[in-house]
RNA sequence: GGCGACGUAGCCAAGUGGUAAGGCAGUGGUCUGCAAAACCAUUAUUCAGCGGUUCAAAUCCGCUCGUCGCCUCCA
């Protein structure tokens, strides 16, 4: 088996192959730092966590590079609009950025290099394309000369002329082109600056990307990954950048993840339709967030919605309560022998290649977590086959499922709490907004059940009733009668 | 206007040439005094529409309709 990936730039899986054997170099586009982050970026950095932890898991060596945007027009405006430093309301954010991150459990990246500690690298990379007659300085500014970099357009699938034809592109006279971009704009008065060979001002936005990861990552590395927003102008211009300097191959893969939407419209700032992580995260837990974000193939766009968050909230709980179940088993030692067919065994004990399967098949997380259903349905069929008689080959043959359920879950970041004590913690919950202990439940549990064997049906029901009045259920089993939340 | 993506059950979502995973909801059942919860079973002769290629198409090609995105900051 090997790992296939859909690559923007042939628009074709294509089998994963690194430069240096079994060592994945990954360079993917970070925030710009002014303000918290939306779910839009929840998804970018949960996606690239888990293509990080599934490289690992399937032996790669990764070195991930995610860089900050530190110095920016946005950012510039912002300050200014809060009679902030610049600088300071970049790092503010930056540590909020860091909140939202630890918060959904994100593995931090190997390097997190910032635009502004890199400005020297940046200027010798502008220099370098200025000394090969591909950048020309102009008016204070630096822009690169579109025409003089032939492949210009091949990400995004589109001719220099296509571009022109849509008219759109800010008439600027000090560009000879008008699709040349900026690599240094000279600084306004009162705005950030750095010196340059071509006057004081701070770099365009694509070079810092070229910049660092032509650093840490070299001229050529095998992926690199962002938004689908990012393909144009972004990445092309990055791809001309570093290609015109080295005059080699830039990123082998290219990796771009579709939007969060919004009753099907893109989440985004400007828009004003966008939900914070924060915000999201006060109703929902991480693990409830990544279910829902993985329950979509990365490329696809996925609609955020309450009603999504409620199902991947169903679903979590539906595999915690297996695992919670399987956690609890003991064998019998009068149980005559296994229930479990052979099939049931196989299928079972063929977990993790079906998953892997999935997932390399260009990171399908959606099919993946199909087949945790699909174990857990099964795992719960036998559960009941059984009884409270477990044969101790059926009991180990469920703990190793359950095990595999979860160091699976693991590479989409699911599952990672003990089942026992989320299925505790949730009556906790509840209890702690009655004025109800343990205590008083079972006291309760009990003087119905004492009416029951009455057959006073009336007290039974009004108990039931008046715990149901606080969502606490109670459940009549063959066992005995147990509370649980109501949900 | 240019470029691109998508359209699969009530909703979400896999499947990318060999006869429709999975989740949520619904329905039936087990359990129960009745319930509830949980569990089990079940739910698309069909993949936006129309043509074409093929022994075989949701999957490939063409056209039509619809939705969305990029072309300006954007994850």
């Amino acid at each position: 088996m090997s790992l296939r990936i859909y690559n923007t730039l042939s628009r074709s899986k294509e089998l994963l192959q690194p430069i240096e054997d079994n060592h994945v170099k990954l360079y993917v586009c970070g925030i710009t730092s002014y303000d918290y982050c939306h779910i839009g970026h929840a998804r970018s950095a949960l996606v690239f966590d888990m293509v990080v932890r599934y490289l690992r898991y399937r032996g790669y060596r990764v070195t991930f590079v995610r860089n900050f945007t530190d110095i920016d027009d946005k950012i510039i405006r912002r300050a200014s609009e809060q009679d902030m430093d610049a600088a300071a309301l970049a790092l503010r954010f930056i540590d909020e950025f860091y909140t939202d991150m630890d918060a959904l459990g994100t593995l931090r990246p190997d390097l997190e290099p910032k635009a502004t500690e890199h400005i020297q690298e940046m200027v010798e990379l502008i220099q370098l394309l200025v000394d090969k007659g591909m950048a020309y300085p102009s008016g204070g500014d630096v822009y690169f000369r579109v025409n003089r970099y032939a492949d210009y357009g091949r990400l995004s699938g589109r001719s220099v002329e296509d571009m022109q034809a849509g008219a759109r592109i800010e008439v600027n006279e000090q560009k000879e082109h008008p699709m040349d971009f900026v690599l240094w704009k000279g600084a306004k008065p009162g705005e950030p600056k750095w010196t340059s060979p071509w006057g004081e001002g701070r770099p365009g936005w694509h070079i810092e990307c070229s910049a660092m990861s032509r650093k840490y990552l070299g001229d050529t590395f095998d992926i690199h990954g962002g938004g689908k927003d990012l393909i144009f102008p972004h990445h092309e211009n990055e791809i001309a950048q570093s290609c015109g300097a080295s005059g080699l191959e830039f990123a082998n893969l290219w990796m771009h993840h579709g939007f969060v939407t919004i009753k099907d419209e893109k989440m985004s700032k400007s828009l004003g339709n966008f939900l914070t992580i924060r915000d999201v995260l006060q109703e929902y837990s991480a693990e409830e967030l990544r279910l829902f974000i993985f329950s979509t193939q990365y490329r696809n766009p996925l609609d955020f919605s309450q009603a999504a968050l409620e199902d991947a909230r169903t679903g979590l709980d539906r595999i915690y309560e297996c695992l919670a179940q399987v956690a609890q088993l003991s064998p019998a030692a009068e149980a005559k022998g296994s229930v479990v067919s052979g099939k049931d065994r196989e299928k079972l004990e063929s977990l993790e290649t079906r998953f892997q399967r999935a997932m390399d098949n260009d990171f399908n997380t959606a099919q993946a977590l199909g087949q945790f259903f699909e174990t857990v349905k099964l795992v719960n069929k036998i559960l009941r086959t059984s009884g409270a008689q477990m044969h101790q080959e059926d009991c180990i043959l469920l703990e190793e499922a359950a095990a595999k359920i979860r160091q699976l879950g693991d590479i989409v970041g699911i599952l990672q709490r003990d089942p026992v004590g989320v299925m505790a913690e949730k009556r906790a919950q509840v209890l702690a907004k009655t004025d109800l202990s343990e205590e008083d439940i079972a006291e309760l549990i009990e003087k119905r059940n004492a009416a029951r064997a009455a057959k006073d049906w009336a007290t039974s029901d009004q108990v039931r009733d008046q715990l149901l009045a606080v969502d606490i259920v109670l459940q009549d089993g063959p066992g005995g009668t147990v509370w649980d939340i109501r949900k």
